[in-house]
DNA sequence: CTCTAGTTGCAACTCAGTCTCAATTATGAT
DNA sequence: ATCATAATTGAGACTGAGTTGCAACTAGAG
């Protein structure tokens, strides 16, 4: 099913409204590739001339999440950021302390171990996260690799 | 080594002093069992007549962490939680979102892939982050298991 | 077309954490 | 033991991400 579709299905099915700022969010939100934040969104839509204030954002980001479009992604100290997920299937991230990249891994492996320890404890899982941090192979090249984790 | 030999060695490690505040600070995590937030520091601190302010808990955290002492644990949207990790080994963690508790698992299994991942990208690990979300048996029973992830 | 529940923008607000600065203090050198 | 000095502290102002209350606006069911 196209994406827009499945939003409009989303909204319809929780009595919430085709808006014109929906719209646009979703559209931007579709075309971008690889991890955005709030205020890479708030540039791009400014730029095209959508005027679609922060709050309105911060309100809808949540709601393109639920709905399964987008995924949100914790970083550290609560910086969120956000990716595209129509089409893609589930992957976790290495992110570079030196460069701010974020590489993506998948591990069926990694997700087995997981839906078995939750067996064992008797824990019903919803999500996880699964970050490694570090430096990818240029920043631990030069000097900078020598960084701290707090 | 006793906890408090190995922080007095990072310290002067670090031309760091031992002060009156990161002694008190000291006895009381290692006093602590299960997992604490700033607040709880503060308020321990305060009911056993140390006066240690909050602008030096947050400078001092970190250096409890970067000597090993404690780990720090990033909850959902910048809620910061630490534990302590003296004689303790590495393990990750299952938070509960009915109830807020925190379960610990560890699985070298997933070590291992984690480490072969870096390896294969070229990535230098200084840390990561794998946690479960969901609901622990008691809450998975009663009614309040249907929550939303966002 | 009408009605109404949902939505928006704005600005004020919250909350965790950081920073500035003057006063204090631990520690290595004398 | 005393000194010199670099590190540390508390208080409160500040920051930045995200939230909220409210009056005006609007999608969409009937």
């Amino acid at each position: 099913m196209p994406a827009a579709e499945r939003f409009a299905l989303y909204l319809s099915k929780h009595r919430l409204k085709m808006t014109r700022e929906r719209r646009a969010l979703l559209e931007h939100v579709l075309s971008v590739r690889g991890h955005f934040d709030v205020d890479d969104l708030l540039r791009r839509l400014g730029r095209t001339g959508h005027r679609v204030s922060r709050a309105t954002l911060y309100r809808n980001l949540p709601v393109l999440v639920e709905s399964g479009l987008i995924h949100k992604v914790e970083m550290a100290r609560g910086q969120a950021r956000y990716e595209r997920m129509v089409g893609r299937h589930h992957h976790d991230h290495m992110v570079c302390l030196g460069c701010g990249d974020i590489l993506e891994f998948e591990s069926p492996e990694v997700e087995r171990i997981q839906e078995e320890v939750c067996r064992r404890k008797r824990f019903v899982m919803t999500g996880h996260t699964h970050q490694i941090r570090g430096y990818c192979g240029s920043c631990a090249g030069d000097g900078r690799a020598r960084g701290k984790e707090r």
